[in-house]
DNA sequence: GCTTCCCACATACGTGGCGTATGTGAATGG
DNA sequence: CCATTCACATACGCCACGTATGTGGGAAGC
């Protein structure tokens, strides 16, 4: 006891999106049970209905967990690189990484734009968007990159990432596909990158 | 009558594969309720069941259709094109655009792989990706285009257009965005033109 | 051309999962 | 110490899926 009021409440909160984060993250967000996955957190469907409103708004908030979780470890890798270029770089392989995570792959890019609509339209939940898009800029402020819209540009490369890295997931021989995939999508990169003669072919 | 047996039976796929499309393309594949397409067909649940197993197969069959479709508009477009490297550019802008449609949006993108899993594992229906990669493999072979596994190439590229095609669907000003997204692909499909200093930049 | 079989589809039923309306006990505030 | 609030549980109805079973109308055999 002397627990406070919020912290319980907060409590049961972070159980409910524990136990659907797993179940929806494993079996999908069709086929799991409200009522298999709140007594698996010790509740019941009253709970999850009272904090929020219904099975989508559980999936919104599991996937603003994950989504924060996610531009969390883009941060910090592109901070952590040496360069801004290899911070661009890296950024966009750890998207992939991150990517390839099963849970990811089936709330994020799955499940979740099939019951709650395109992710750009995901209040609170473009953080990797908008982290990728920040270190365009920076690069574009550089020179170091060519000319484009920053966040044209980082949602075309997140884009291009996703199906890379769905692409591998899926493939039979995830190793092979992935040499593959991320050989082009260094290709793909090296083409934005800003050398001498781009003034000369630029019409 | 005079309608010979395997005429009707075909006409029953056919109208139950348009009546499931319609409803799948307008409020979504979860919402759509299997007795009032089928009723809306003039037809019963049985039938459905009876030639494709289950709702989920139902989804396959239209997904195969529209796959189809998809990938006879991009090859008649790349066909057309006067130029390889025009080509691929306007297959990649007609693939955006087809992406732009509500019914494929909500079709192929979202619902297909949210029930059906990732696209990459669907028998029959990545036309569109194997359409792309040869174009891809006549511009390298011309020595028009990076050197890039074509496959990685069409996945990476088929990814940003349809990423592209649904930020512009789900923005508030689609006009403004879209400008902003063909730029920055142009930008990106530019990048892989093959250039005289290609190889001395290559390491 | 009549019978028999077969098969495309309809009908009937059970089940499970979602949402809502309502109940309850414990913590808060005066 | 009492009243209120609120977090959560319980109970109920409904809808949709899947399955098991029925049936009618062509097709095949003689």
């Amino acid at each position: 006891m002397a627990k406070p009021r919020k912290e319980m409440i907060a409590e049961t909160r972070a159980k409910l999106i524990a136990a659907a984060r797993r179940a929806f993250g494993t079996i999908g967000y069709a086929e799991a049970s409200m009522d298999d996955f709140t007594a698996e957190a010790g509740l019941t469907r009253g709970a999850l209905y009272h904090h929020f409103g219904d099975k989508r708004g559980l999936l919104q908030a599991v996937i603003q967990e994950i989504d924060a979780e996610m531009t969390e470890r883009l941060n910090r890798v592109s901070a952590d690189a040496p360069t801004r270029w290899q911070g661009f770089v890296e950024e966009n392989v750890a998207y992939v990484e991150m990517a390839l995570e099963p849970e990811i792959q089936r709330i994020m890019f799955r499940d979740g734009p099939s019951v709650l609509g395109d992710p750009s339209t995901w209040p609170n939940a473009n953080g990797c968007i908008a982290a990728v898009a920040r270190t365009i800029s920076a690069l574009k402020s550089e020179g170091a990159i060519a000319d484009i819209d920053p966040e044209a540009g980082a949602r075309l490369i997140v884009a291009a990432s996703s199906g890379a890295a769905q692409w591998i997931a899926n493939s039979e021989d995830p190793k092979e596909t992935s040499r593959r995939a991320v050989d082009g999508f260094r290709t793909l990169l090296e083409g934005l990158r800003a050398h001498e003669d781009e003034i000369r072919r630029a019409v």
